[in-house]
DNA sequence: CTTAGTGCAAAACCTTTGCAACTCT
DNA sequence: AGAGTTGCAAAGGTTTTGCACTAAG
């Protein structure tokens, strides 16, 4: 269970937040397209398409606020604009993207092994880690065929 | 030895590309800057204080071209814009960062142990990875220190 | 009711592009 | 000489902001 409403809207109580619908629908965006990660624009549009009108600025300060709240994860793939995910509260299985040069495409890679990662920097480093964040660059296995490159 | 000045020129006439004194002083920034992830307002700037005139279009074509050739990498920390580094060509060693979520300085931490976990990906996916980007957030000695937060 | 949130349009940024002038090779 | 490069200004795209209006708690 991704998203639990009733913590959600503790959450938002404790700072003095409105649950409004644009925020509801803004988040229901994110579990509906699991997998996926959508930009401002994205959500936007998914929303119009549903007739559930929203400011494209409301949506800019809806995905700030909600990556605040670490409820979003704000990400960066290169191409000019920010996207989101949903972020997985039970941070126990972190995941990793793989991003195709070839054809962009981005892929979920599930593993743990960078826990091990984060305590030799931890320990050598001096650095309190929080969170990570990483991209491996590549090609996937449809464009491998397509052409050798 | 970072840059290999003969080395680069080859990799010029390879392509056609001149080495214009814009491109070696954009270069020149980076070498004289190790350790800095410098974007291409930083470069202007800093080009600029030197009495080195140069177009801030100009900047951002030889940025491109720069990382296209993989002389640079292009990164982000998000803050809004694209930030550069040297490409060390001995890829043996990669180095991670770490960036402070409170004092916003990026540190670096030389690590090999993603190889391994290229490898796994490789293998379990059927991805082939080319090159990858780390992103740590956490809290720096420093500010680990000024307030427990 | 009171405070926070929304929508719109304008503004602010970063980055790219068209084009005439220029310069490496 | 000729192809590639520069600089400037304008355009493009994403994100932020001011402000009057609206709605959640």
């Amino acid at each position: 269970m991704p998203i639990n409403m009733s913590d959600l809207k503790q959450r938002f109580q404790e700072r003095q937040y409105k649950l409004t619908p644009q925020r509801q629908i803004v988040l229901q965006a994110f579990v509906d397209h699991p997998e996926k990660h959508l930009s401002a624009e994205d959500v936007h549009n998914i929303l119009r398409q549903q007739s559930s009108e929203i400011g494209l600025a409301t949506v800019y300060r809806t995905l700030e606020l909600l990556s605040d709240m670490d409820v979003l994860q704000k990400m960066d793939f290169g191409d000019g604009r920010s996207r989101y995910e949903i972020n997985e509260e039970n941070s126990e299985h972190h995941h990793h993207h793989l991003i195709c040069l070839s054809c962009g495409k981005v892929k979920e890679f599930e593993d743990d092994l960078l826990e091990t990662l984060e305590n030799v920097i931890a320990r050598k480093s001096n650095f309190k880690i929080v969170d990570h964040q990483v991209k491996f660059y590549g090609y996937c296995d449809e464009c491998q065929n397509k052409c050798a490159d």
